[in-house]
RNA sequence: UGGGCCGUCGCCAAGCGGUAAGGCACCGGGUUUUGAUCCCGGCAUUCGCAGGUUCGAAUCCUGCCGGCCCAGCCA
């Protein structure tokens, strides 16, 4: 896997560096990649991907896929599924694949020590009690009245719990830290709960589940993670990780990690440092789950893969190459200030790594006839024509070449404005692999609508000959109406018509500023050549884009592109569109 | 008189006491049978603001200002 762009340095990879220096974990880099399975990848993960899988890559260590499925109310299956093929799609590879929910038993016995230890207890709180109790931001919150109970008593409780002798909510263990803590996250935390819920993974195993913080830190300790990288909300959460660990201390313990040697896991328990970094956000998009969620289930969009989605696999349908999504998050950078990126990074990036790999190829797809009347009307040729114009390894194909075309309906303009350098009235352009063609004359219907303009060609400027060497303002593309494949082409731009769709200080929430023209199908006409290429075949159709063959619709005999992203093109910017 | 974090060019972002990298965008120019690509050049006397320490500060200290996160039995 190459990518374009050198590494830059971050603070993660300073971070790294300095703590092999000083010989930590051994010289050893672990990380993990832990998505809760919920919902669908989308660039934020990327972002992470990048990051965990890149740090373990680099350092010649390990980066495990851990699905974080501690909430069976919102998970499931189809989730996790994705979340692999995206990764995988993405270009990389686990070292192991777990699940926190493999860890449930070990989760289990270190709460048991909590307990024993005096270090949580069981409180029957009601949630709404729980929140009263908890205190606000600025006043301390007040001790449960449970929190005095002995260990024996809450040993008793909370194996009951998991007997599944209590109701859903009825109660909670509750870590015992400090309910003044100016953190409310060390206001005495709950640490599991009841839920008589199914899990995706364990079954019916279970009527308690852990709670994320309790959780994370100790699966990130049992798989010998070295460095536990997360986003910035987490950051008042980093005492309670480092304080469940150091309470537990699975180091000296290493009974409680007994039932995955059992279950022939491989353990290594360490000490991780939980570092966390900045969300990487795009102008233009949503990105949060929430969101992405109502767009599918509201049908704003046609489903999660939607090529107008920021999801991995909407970008994957779009015809975003993984090595575009790569170089654009290693361009992003990795800090902690939160920011937003501008899409036009992203689309430099894919624009890069697909002109460098994408094969050319015709296609009109707004087409006006185009007739050379100094040709016969049987004329017909094959011209050949390189697939790309810096690398000869692409090789050449051929293309038909007739009487009648079709050319883009914008490549003439019947009163040009001024700047214009296509075809115009009585005006040369080069039809690109023929040769100059000027225009003598416009046919239209009855009501005034241009049906075709007529051209003469030169032949002294055809292809090879010495003539072709003259210069012309413009060359423009075409496709023999006779030979074309009709193709579905589907034309994408950005979902939202805000630079930030989030923003909802003005009453008006995403949904008020989808683009409606984000969307739109067009039939084009395609060089025969293409017609077959194989479902998310890249190409780029010359001098209007890059397109990808669709992921699911496309077959032979019945092609459907997918415009990626336009080609940079500095005439519309100064025309004004 | 809650806690945590962050402020370097339009957007990202290096910089770690020695006198502002790079990318994207933008503006010029060259090459070009894609108005693409490619190539050259331009683009922060200044680092949120104000003081202080120092021969020297974006980098250290103090105080302001601005922004983000936290009161789920979500992650």
């Amino acid at each position: 896997m190459t990518d374009t762009s050198p590494v830059s340095h971050n603070f993660i990879r300073q971070i790294v560096l300095d703590e092999r220096a000083a010989g930590k974990h051994g010289g050893r880099v672990a990380t993990r990649f832990p998505p809760e399975p919920n919902g669908y990848l989308h660039l934020g993960h990327g972002k992470s991907i990048c990051l965990n899988f890149g740090i373990a890559r680099e350092f010649g260590g390990s980066c495990n896929l851990r699905f974080d499925d501690t909430n069976p109310a919102k998970e499931d299956v189809e989730y996790v599924e994705s979340i692999k093929a995206d990764v995988r799609w993405l270009g990389f590879d686990w070292s192991e694949l777990r699940h926190a929910s493999d860890y449930f038993e070990v989760f289990y016995l270190c709460a048991e020590k909590l307990i024993r230890d005096g270090k949580a207890f069981v409180c029957d709180l009601s949630a709404d009690e729980v929140r009263e109790y908890r205190g606000t931001l600025t006043e301390p919150g007040r001790n449960s009245p449970f929190r005095d109970r002995s260990a024996d008593e809450n040993l008793d409780l909370f194996r009951r719990m998991r007997a599944g002798e209590f109701a859903d909510g009825a109660k909670t263990l509750r870590a015992k830290i400090d309910m003044a803590s100016g953190n409310i996250n060390l206001r005495d935390p709950a640490l599991y709960r009841i839920r008589k819920v199914p899990h995706q993974n364990t079954g019916d195993a279970w009527c308690i589940y852990p709670m994320y913080d309790y959780a994370h830190c100790i699966s990130d300790a049992v798989e010998g993670i070295t460095h536990s990288l997360c986003t910035l909300e987490f950051e008042d959460h980093r005492p309670l990780y480092d304080w469940c660990l150091a309470q537990i201390d699975l180091a000296n313990h290493p009974e409680l990690v007994q039932p995955l040697v059992d279950a022939g896991f491989k353990t290594n328990v360490s000490t991780p440092r939980q570092i966390e970094f900045a969300r990487g956000n795009l102008d233009y998009t949503v990105m949060s789950k929430r969101k992405l969620m109502e767009l599918v289930r509201d049908g704003l969009v046609a489903g999660w893969d939607d090529p107008r989605m920021p999801t991995l696999s909407g970008v994957r349908r779009r015809g975003f190459p993984p090595a575009a999504i790569r170089t654009f998050w290693e361009r992003a950078g990795v800090t902690k200030q939160n920011s937003t990126i501008e899409f036009s990074v992203l689309e430099g990036c894919v624009r890069e790594v697909l002109d460098a790999n994408a094969p050319r190829r015709f296609a009109v797809l707004d087409p006006l006839k185009l007739v050379i009347t100094n040709l016969p009307a049987d004329h017909a040729e094959t011209l050949s024509f390189p697939n790309h114009p810096k690398n000869e390894a692409f090789g050449t194909r051929s293309v038909a070449f007739s009487r009648e075309l079709w050319i883009e309906r914008e490549d003439f303009m019947e009163v040009p404005v001024k700047g214009f350098h296509r075809l115009v009235p009585g005006g040369e352009v080069r039809l690109r692999g023929v040769g100059i063609v000027k225009c003598t004359d416009v046919e239209k219907d009855a009501s005034g609508n241009i049906i075709a303009v007529h051209c003469t060609l030169d032949p002294d400027t055809r292809h090879g000959m010495p003539g072709a060497e003259r210069k012309v303002k413009g060359t423009i593309h075409w496709v023999s109406a006779r030979h074309a494949i009709a193709a579905e082409v589907r034309l994408y731009d950005r979902l939202f018509n805000v630079v930030n769709p989030d923003d909802d200080s003005d009453g008006k929430t995403y949904r008020d500023h989808l683009n409606p023209d984000s969307k739109r199908i067009v039939r084009g006409w395609l060089e025969a050549s293409f017609a077959d290429a194989e479902p998310e075949a890249a190409v780029q159709f010359e001098r209007l884009g890059f397109f990808v063959a669709d992921r699911h619709d496309h077959a032979p005999g019945k092609p459907v592109f997918n415009r990626a992203v336009t080609l940079r093109d500095s005439w519309a910017k100064a025309a004004g569109k």
